[in-house]
DNA sequence: TGTACATCAGTGAACGCGCGTTCACTGATGTAC
DNA sequence: TGTACATCAGTGAACGCGCGTTCACTGATGTAC
């Protein structure tokens, strides 16, 4: 009874996706692409991205799978805007160290802020982390190559320090990429505790093993 | 015609499994899960162990799926197998490692001993550098619990260096995961490589490397 | 040595399932008049 | 403002496929007498 009640609401929109009113078309699908990509970037803190489907991530963003093809034309293509997305933030906390790099306090600094950085940013980190060494080639080369990156424009970097004016080009990127490598393996320490104790911890023995670097950079001499 | 001839051979043996004769029951089974362990080490070149089916690993191993059940309870159980497969070969090379240790050579004498090892074995490398960030998680600890073990045994090896006698066994520590990890990270370069070249480059700048972070032991007081 | 029976590694067919991709469609949003 | 048509993000059903797992079976190997 009362299952004849004319109900006047106008009919269910068939649309049920989050915030509806006043935005444009455009805008709605850009929301919609970035929910793709942040469902993709929760469901990695379990999964590698080899092992995610498509209809597990649509799944998760709240959508149809044939919904995905709107946005990106493949998984591959869809993986490398994860990369984008993940290093454009890395990049971020980049440029703020280099504002406040200071030679009399780069292990404190370079610790404090990767450790913020991966506090903020667990899943880009999780994600770059993972994939670095991950099955997919293209998304594995592509990180190498961003990995890269970031180690010549350390190079760059070091190099204006007028402890290390006179080093070699090459023995700079040597100790750029000692310094990158030994950060990234911190990052994936930090990665796997909440424990705010064994966090600071974790970054004690950060600062002890760049401070070891930094003395032996102290001792070095360019060939 | 022709077809009606008695044919005087006994009946083909189903199985056509490489090496007949004269192996006992319990040998050729043990042939058999070796089969699927390398068949796995092979696919492993080209994708992550998640990404690794069942099916795959048998057709490549010449089996039929159901077979992997004679010899393993799931695909998590394989992965712990394979895991102690290749640190076995691992755990060698450094027990081979620590008997020529020689203070005044250990940056040359720990590249050469690593690359021999990453040239030999390829696959155990690829496969332990890999999945050390992987997805799947039961993996993925099993193979930091290894590698922290062999980083506690350095550890100790290192504190019997006189010139590191007096250091506190964090610090021991500390330094013992900053090469173990750098070691890494050259496997990681040397196994994607197979231009002599190149490797000889990778070598090189590796030994820069490890030089580094002795000269800085060397200017390293323990607090 | 010969025979009768037990063992069991490997087969092959079957199952239900989630996958990626396609496609005709719907209905809200956008546009032209 | 109102109307008629175009656009297109998202739907939902369908497809063929490879997956992990199961199970009754086969036939070579092993064992007991």
């Amino acid at each position: 009874m009362g299952n004849v009640t004319v109900n006047s609401r106008p009919p269910k929109s068939r649309r049920s996706r989050s915030s509806d009113h006043s935005l444009s078309r455009e805008e709605r699908k850009q929301q919609t692409r970035q929910s793709i990509i942040d469902a993709a970037l929760r469901l990695l803190a379990d999964d590698s991205f080899s092992g995610l489907s498509l209809r597990e991530v649509t799944r998760e963003a709240g959508i149809t799978p044939g919904a995905f093809y709107r946005h990106f034309e493949s998984m591959d293509a869809f993986g490398l805007v994860l990369i984008d997305e993940c290093f454009r933030s890395l990049r971020e906390m980049l440029r703020g160290a280099r504002a406040e790099l200071d030679p009399n306090h780069v292990v404190d600094s370079s610790v404090e802020v990767l450790s913020r950085s991966v506090a903020e940013q667990p899943m880009h980190w999780r994600f770059i982390t993972r994939e670095r060494n991950s099955g997919v080639s293209v998304v594995r080369y592509a990180i190498r190559t961003e990995v890269r990156l970031i180690v010549a424009e350390l190079a760059t970097d070091l190099g204006r320090f007028p402890a290390l004016s006179s080093w070699t080009t090459e023995d700079l990127n040597v100790l750029a990429n000692l310094f990158v490598n030994s950060m990234m393996q911190i990052a994936e320490a930090l990665e796997d505790t909440d424990d705010p104790a064994t966090l600071e911890e974790i970054r004690e023995t950060a600062r002890k093993q760049l401070l070891m670097i930094v003395v032996g950079v102290a001792g070095w001499r360019s060939s």
